[in-house]
DNA sequence: GTCTATACACCGATAGAC
DNA sequence: GTCTATCGGTGTATAGAC
């Protein structure tokens, strides 16, 4: 799984092959299917630990003393673009990873949004006109896209976004 | 091109072979080379045609006597998502493909900055404390999202992120 | 567990007939 | 312009030795 995350990130998800695979993870080639039933399984598995570990540091964040900062830090630092690029390609057309994806996704807004209500409501800090779940949505949203960018080399307007957003959660930290 | 493009959205962009474009395009595998010299070559005129078109329809709502309206109205509608994601993941591994998103993405977020900053000039509208540059870009990002998540099958808050920025962009309308 | 060897499908690209 | 035929390379997956 770290050598199949390896080529995605290096050579699109596009370059996953048993052959490749095995190269990198330094095996033979038919070993792959000792480990995993199908190249279809070893992708899954790989997007299903990913998960794992993204639910796992958002859990964290939440249970930190400040929730939305530390989930606004984590967006804009955790996040491996790529990767996320790769999964988002993937699940379009493959029904297995579709299914990790939007799971993923539906469980972490969900857990966002809780994390910034309870925030909000502690600290005293009303978010209005905005929803916890309007709130979660463009923080993902754009921290996402700034990923995406910066993996490409772009990085214009990057910093004016990243204030105007701090400054609204100023109160957050 | 068209052929391309239908491949990509129904099969991913891995599935994009001279072999199903032909089939797809009715007709022999080896006269894709007589219209292009290789199979990056089609790939690369066809994000072209996309982009210019893109750029077309930005231009176009620029133009209009309700830029920001109808950008974000575009925004909202025009984003085919699924090209988008295959367009992103290819240009993280493949140079021509991704000075062809770079070069699309920067100009048009040029763009869309300079038509918002003359829209709110002209209208005498304040968006501090958002910038043109900020709010062009969660525009795109929030929309670039959600057309995202609803290709996968979510829609989930969607309804309240487009209530919370269409609130915002009440006084452009 | 790990290897070698192999079957069979599909890939990009080219050659040459019409 | 469009076709058929073909090359070498690579893909998934399996069989069987050790």
């Amino acid at each position: 799984m770290d050598a199949t995350e390896q080529v995605i990130r290096e050579e699109g998800h596009a370059a996953v092959s048993s052959r490749r695979v095995a190269e990198v993870a330094g095996i033979q080639q038919g070993l792959v299917y000792y480990y995993f039933e199908s190249m279809d399984d070893l992708l899954v598995a790989t997007f299903q630990r990913r998960t794992a570990r993204g639910m796992a540091r958002y859990e964290k964040d939440a249970r930190s003393d400040k929730p939305v900062a530390a989930l606004w830090k984590d967006l804009n630092q955790g996040l491996d673009a790529r990767m996320s690029f790769a999964f988002v390609s993937l699940a379009s057309h493959n029904e297995r990873v579709r299914e990790v994806y939007t799971r993923f996704l539906s469980e972490s807004r969900q857990l966002q949004c809780e994390a910034i209500a309870r925030d909000a409501a502690a600290r005293g800090i009303d978010i209005s006109p905005a929803t916890p779940m309007a709130l979660a949505f463009i923080l993902h949203s754009t921290s996402l896209m700034m990923g995406r960018e910066a993996a490409l080399g772009m990085t214009e307007g990057h910093e004016e976004v990243r204030r105007l957003l701090d400054g609204l959660l100023e109160k957050f930290a």
